[in-house]
DNA sequence: TACCCGAATATGTATAGACATTATTGAGTG
DNA sequence: CACTCAATAATGTCTATACATATTCGGGTA
């Protein structure tokens, strides 16, 4: 068994004092001189444990004043997004995607997804019943290899994820009735529950790919983990 | 203007780097001595840098070897689950919480919630619309507190926000027709679609509090982001 | 060729000290 | 009493150095 650094056992053992609730939002947090004479370690150690802590928002350091836990955030939590193939087959079932659209198109009041937009639509089986309805805009000018790429069996998610990096993403999460062209894509009731999932991804100024899923109410759900185990 | 730090200011032209493309993943980033040597510092202050782009992820470090732009993780996005009263009000809409249910029971099927079991629900108003209708356990042995607590008016999601620490939570998201009891709740439709969250949250191996959130569809969604500006 | 081992190298950890920055405290002043 | 301002106490940054540790690289040997 090899020792932890000295740093991160401090840090460790003033995390731990914090989820244990011997610390509390609000308290003081020994100073570093104090820190160092306990651990009989150099201040540079000592703030080095500090530091991390309070660059993964869990104290708060003022000069002059301390440094204390921090206020819970109960606004950060991580988001698994999964490539919808490998989570249906970690699920154990067969995955299948079925392309049903695909037109190229210059774009019009969109002046941040290039001068032509790719537009696809599909539909996601997990084995063999209907999982999603996905509708794609993807922005050639910065993915022009998807033009050429053969999408009939592959998930245009899918081959974004192996191909086009990018700077930034968002996704809404909402629920609505089923319109009637989810409907019947995905050969439910209209007016059934849909869950939405709209993603946006961005590279600097210009979207890459706009995409929304309409996901058959029981048939799927996201999750979101927070804690230490990640 | 005040100049920012060194360390910060090699941290965040690497990251840019990376994020406007010029550092590919996979790509080596200049070792230490080298980043040294074109910034005239000490390698202690690079060395901070390179720490903290690893601590977030961005890079990876291996010794002998050097230090390269991390693969890209597609699926870690920073979710907001944001306190309800708190999130309704940035809206520039009023809040209201009004409690339509409270008993305790012993906890049976269920070891990791204590002895007794707080049972509440409620239902959320914005503008004197209901958005969201509440069920909730609550672990009384982890937090006594609750059972005396004034929560005619105060949403209980955000009395627990501020009074109880914990160490993990989940979430989990899906969609549902509105069942019978929701609906008369909310003043919906029976079979209207719910958006609808899931969270749990631990202390140690004891559950802290169970909720499940029926959010009124077109009223209510859930956003989770990705990119540099966090 | 295959394998093992030592040398070189890049990062990891830690120290002791210096000076900068900033908020608090408190003493002196109008 | 309120206000100002300087001393003070905490963190923030940075240096120069030392040694530790892991991994790759380049032999040398079976």
């Amino acid at each position: 068994m090899k020792p932890a650094p000295l740093h991160e056992r401090i840090r460790s053992e003033i995390e731990a004092a914090i989820l244990a609730g011997d610390l509390r939002p609000g308290d003081r947090i020994p100073k570093e001189t104090e820190l160092m004479a306990e651990y009989g370690c150099a201040r540079m150690t000592v703030n080095k444990a500090l530091s991390a802590l309070a660059g993964s928002g869990m104290v708060e350091r003022r000069k002059r004043a301390g440094s204390f836990v921090a206020q819970p955030r109960a606004q950060a939590m991580v988001l698994d997004v999964p490539d919808l193939a490998a989570a249906i087959a970690a699920r154990g079932q067969t995955y299948r995607w079925h392309m049903t659209g695909r037109r190229i198109l210059p774009a019009k009041d969109a002046p941040d997804m290039g001068s032509r937009v790719l537009h696809l639509t599909g539909v996601h089986y997990a084995d063999d019943l209907p999982l999603a309805f996905e509708e794609r805009s993807v922005n050639c000018d910065l993915v022009p290899d998807m033009t050429t790429a053969d999408l009939d069996g592959t998930a245009p998610g899918s081959w974004l994820i192996a191909h086009v990096p990018w700077t930034e993403a968002e996704n809404r999460i909402s629920a609505v009735a089923a319109p009637l062209v989810v409907a019947k894509a995905l050969g439910i009731a209209r007016g059934a529950a849909c869950l939405v999932v709209e993603r946006r991804t961005w590279r600097g100024p210009d979207t890459v790919t706009r995409v929304r899923q309409h996901f058959v109410a029981d048939r799927y759900e996201v999750v979101a983990r927070f804690g230490p185990g990640g």
